[in-house]
DNA sequence: CCCAATTTGTTCGTATGTATC
DNA sequence: AGATACATACGAACAAATTGG
């Protein structure tokens, strides 16, 4: 080790600095998913290094979701679209530590899921509004056992997913699912699902119900206040039970 | 379609399927940030598999921002809280294949913040607002060189940093710093920080402000009309240029 | 159906670097 | 300074998966 030469932070494992080389490189050129980056081997011999580390860095990537490697003939690593529900784990990841409440989330839906509606309000097409009008129908009663409870919730947080889908914005409509997402897990994590009010229940249909008329008829406003009114009341249904979520990572469902 | 052996996807890799497991092992067991994993060599002898791939499923691991390891005795492999530079990065990947407009990132600004600053108000000490002021401070003019500009411009970015940072709710507080990363990375990619109105800049000073002193006087509502002023402003100040943000990766400025 | 080629996936042995005592 | 304990990196060999002849 020579004085001090002002080293400037090597302090990075090999694999990561590859990894960010590589990532540096993707950018610059401008590649797109699907195309193939160079074999192992070829980068084994342009970065100088052994094949463990090469592969380490694209391991690196591949957690991140920016690439996808397959073997055999016209296999190879290529460039990936990170998806959705990489991207969600991610992010759950991160809030697995942060200790948030229910209220926490409900502040944001209750922000957020209202204004969606009324961008939406007479700009969906009747097989649109047919697919949550079926989400809506998966969710009603009668409830029978509590198997049945929990896929009826979950059917619930189909309507808020296909709502989100529909946005016109990527950023409104991932944000939205992430947090059906989070509720979701805090549901299923908890017996939270069970020992729901019949009547409150009742309610969140009627409102889902009457949103979709609002949306067919293009009434925006009424839009916005009856999925106001509908966050108030699934807010209130979860209230005064466990006011923290269960400490759990979200599962990846993901292959790529 | 082959018969149906119900063959239970051994489709991941084994490193892939090594983190998982460590994952969930983690999980199950409640493990904190600052605990020690089982030593590279425990891990090899209780996976049953070769040091590679050990290390392969670490660095997957260490990808996501769930743990960090360091060499020497006492060193190995440490559960570690996902930071927020480090999530705010991987969520970045995601949006680089999403195309947004600067429509979607102030659409959700003018939805957020508003609501954020309401719920600020006459909640802050002065050592908190005087944070507030020094961001102000710093992005004030006179304008000089670009870079100054640019500087500025950071600034202006920190002010609702220091904002969000203050939020009861760490989910608020996560989107609103990651929507002033995304817009940052957009003016600094693309010429956006120069050639600003100064009139308009100086008009969105002065809102801020005003929001200080609003926030000072526990005047929610006027925090919450002078933001709306405020992001409407930003948004004008930035309309009408560029309509799409750089594809770029948001750098990941994290060591841990 | 098998065989061969290609590319990633996995193993093992060894050596090096780094931090603590 | 030296010993120890740990991650880090290398290299050569072998295994598995996929494609095409």
């Amino acid at each position: 080790m020579p004085p001090v030469t002002t080293r400037s932070e090597p302090r990075q494992s090999r694999p990561q600095r590859v990894a960010e080389a590589i990532k540096q490189w993707v950018m610059d050129e401008g590649w797109q998913p699907g195309q193939r980056l160079p074999s192992e081997s070829e980068l084994i011999a342009r970065f100088g290094m052994a094949k463990g580390t090469i592969r380490e860095a694209i391991r690196i990537l591949e957690a991140q979701g920016l690439v996808a490697s397959r073997t055999g003939p016209g296999g190879g690593v290529f460039v990936h679209r990170v998806s959705e529900a990489r991207a969600i784990a991610l992010l759950g990841n991160y809030f697995y530590f942060a200790d948030l409440s229910l209220d926490d989330i409900y502040q944001l839906r209750s922000l957020l899921e209202p204004e969606l509606a009324a961008g939406l309000a007479g700009r969906l097409s009747e097989a649109q509004l047919a697919r949550l009008e079926a989400a809506i129908a998966a969710s009603a009663p009668p409830a029978v056992d509590p198997d049945d409870e929990a896929a009826r919730h979950a059917a619930s947080l189909a309507f808020h997913a296909e709502l989100a889908a529909m946005a016109g914005n990527p950023l409104l409509g991932f944000v939205i699912r992430f947090l059906a997402e989070m509720l979701g897990e805090v549901t299923v994590a908890r017996g939270l699902h069970s020992a729901t009010d019949p009547a409150l229940w009742e309610r969140g249909l009627a409102c889902q119900t009457e949103l979709v008329a609002a949306l067919r008829a293009g009434d925006a406003e009424r839009a916005r206040a009856v999925l106001r009114e509908h966050m108030a009341t699934a807010h209130r249904m979860m209230r005064d039970r466990e006011a923290r979520p269960a400490r759990r990572f979200l599962r990846d469902r993901v292959r790529g």
